[in-house]
DNA sequence: GCATTTTGTTAGACTTTCTCTAACTTGCTG
DNA sequence: CAGCAAGTTAGAGAAAGTCTAACAAAATGC
């Protein structure tokens, strides 16, 4: 469970229904490329890198810059639309998913895939430091590959 | 709770007992920068980034160079003497307390606090994708300094 | 102990991911 | 439609970490 940076209880964004006002509804401001980004996420429940975003957007002949994909993951992902989860230092996934999930991430593979936030519980949330607001939990299960590589 | 990668439960080095011997004891050879980079990450409970272990490492007039310490850092990871925390992306924290803790990460400030393993109970440990094996668990609360940053 | 082989270290080039900048474009707003 | 704010762009730049090839140190065998 991951509290939004902004607009606290937003209702996810669906793929079946017209972006632009999804995009207006959450304060947004549907330029083409923000659209296009948005279709490209929110497709279905997945996780995507800038870089995979990136290449998607190019393949289809449309057009976006690097700084465009990274200021719109910022931006959604500031309103709340998606889900920064870093697993791993120069990796950053944006999830679609907002809803209250987990993760394993597979060392080995990079493979990343979604807990059911039912499945695990988390009680006892400790006293937050002083003057400090909730803005978020990850829990990341790593899971390694079975036969463990050698160690050198 | 954090499994080491290697070598399942393994005391807790110390920085009042002679390096090069624990180094051996945790199957590594104690060579003289890494006995140096030891010394540092053990002096006390403390997270640091390869950037600042180099800096000290540095400033102390003796000699290692980055790539030494990003293999040493690795090396000691995979022991199980250190713990990688990553909370930002481009920003790895190796954490000296290997016991069983979480973390709060301050995303205005940077600054990382330890939370102690009994404050926080995660049950229900989900079942694992399949063919894998526990690697470790990190769960990091995120916090914001109040008064929240503006918006764009 | 000396030679051999293995392991560790080094400087610096390289890679990757992300950020910044300055110019340009788009599109509100009155 | 003029003016202005907001958004986009290409490409340079920054930051963190990896790789490589040469050299150094240490373990191993005899």
């Amino acid at each position: 469970m991951t509290e939004p940076t902004d607009s606290p209880n937003r209702p996810a964004i669906r793929p079946d229904r017209d972006m632009a006002q999804q995009l207006r509804a959450a304060g947004i401001t549907p330029t083409q490329q923000r659209v296009q980004i948005a279709e490209i996420l929110f497709a279905r429940p997945q996780h995507l890198s800038a870089d995979q975003i990136l290449a998607i957007v190019n393949s289809r002949g449309t057009m976006a810059s690097k700084a465009t994909i990274y200021n719109t993951l910022g931006l959604f992902a500031r309103k709340g639309l998606v889900r920064e989860v870093i697993v791993d230092p120069a990796r950053v996934f944006y999830d679609s998913n907002t809803g209250a999930h987990h993760h394993f991430f597979n060392i080995d593979t990079g493979e990343l895939t979604d807990i059911d936030a039912d499945e695990v519980m988390v009680t006892n949330l400790p006293e937050l430091p002083g003057n400090t607001e909730p803005a978020g939990i990850d829990i990341i299960f790593r899971v390694r590959s079975r036969k463990p590589h050698p160690d050198r």
